[in-house]
DNA sequence: CTAATCCCTATCAATATGGTATGATTTACT
DNA sequence: AGTAAATCATACCATATTGATAGGGATTAG
């Protein structure tokens, strides 16, 4: 029940990219990186996932870099954890109702990961990297270096 | 973010000792495994650690078997899950507070870490055994076979 | 005594995780 | 035109976890 390190630094680096949104800045990966103290490569990897569903878009070539291609007030947490990490669910079956499970309809368990999920999604549904940016920001005043 | 099948079956498992316990009944490792069509050697791993948590205890020899430990409605499903897999913590920050991450106190998705998992805890904090074993009853007797 | 059961540990294949490396392509700038 | 900075696309790899199998010992009801 862990969120792995995909989730996590994808979101980061996300939670970043949307403090530079207001100044239409662009921010490299080789920033990104620096910013955040995660490898190059890595975060590059984890980057194409997120612009492969369309939540940063790219210019390429020198000078070039990411930004956020919707408001972040516009982006839910729970769009990039899915983006990074494939699904939110925690259990296969409440999303692809009894595909590899043969005694759904009859599982002690499945009303518990139902109500769980339900409560999960509507963090992430309900939180945008607006939200989280302003978050890191007030902290930051509060707790800087 | 997935449950493994440790926490799956394991959970399952105690919701079945639980619609025993009132009968004041014992399953075994076989009859268990069995009527979950889990594998017997694997499921005897993770009833250990059920043990070990004093969750269930077991009589040894021959007719021996497992109970739960304390009456269904004192378990719940986060002590459960805790004694599976560890811990319920989807990050390890939240509970560890700054062992290993040198950034906490900077952390733009600490924020929203504290909330999700507070959430999550919630849920599986209220809920206990003897709910799952009533759900589930009451499931089957709409749905038999 | 014996069969049934818990108990314990070693082993293993498959997969996921977290990361490195390398090279190609594109483009701003001089 | 040339070059440096950047994205893009793969291939690779070490390690840990997962989900299981196997085998044998200890305990006890009948």
């Amino acid at each position: 029940m862990k969120l792995s390190t995909k989730g996590r630094y994808g979101l980061k680096a996300m939670v970043d990219l949307a403090t530079e949104y207001d100044s239409d800045g662009k921010l490299s990966i080789a920033q990104l990186s620096e910013r955040q103290g995660i490898s190059y490569s890595y975060l590059e990897q984890l980057i194409a996932l997120l612009k492969k569903a369309h939540l940063v878009s790219a210019s390429r070539g020198a000078a070039g870099g990411y930004r956020l291609s919707r408001p972040p007030e516009q982006i839910t947490v729970g769009e990039v954890l899915k983006a990074l990490e494939g699904s939110t669910a925690l259990v296969e079956c409440v999303d692809t109702c009894g595909t590899d499970c043969d005694n759904v309809c009859s599982c002690a368990a499945r009303p518990l990961w139902l109500k769980l999920q339900q409560r999960i999604d509507s963090v992430l549904e309900s939180t945008t990297i607006r939200d989280m940016a302003n978050d890191y920001i007030t902290q930051k005043e509060r707790n800087p270096k």
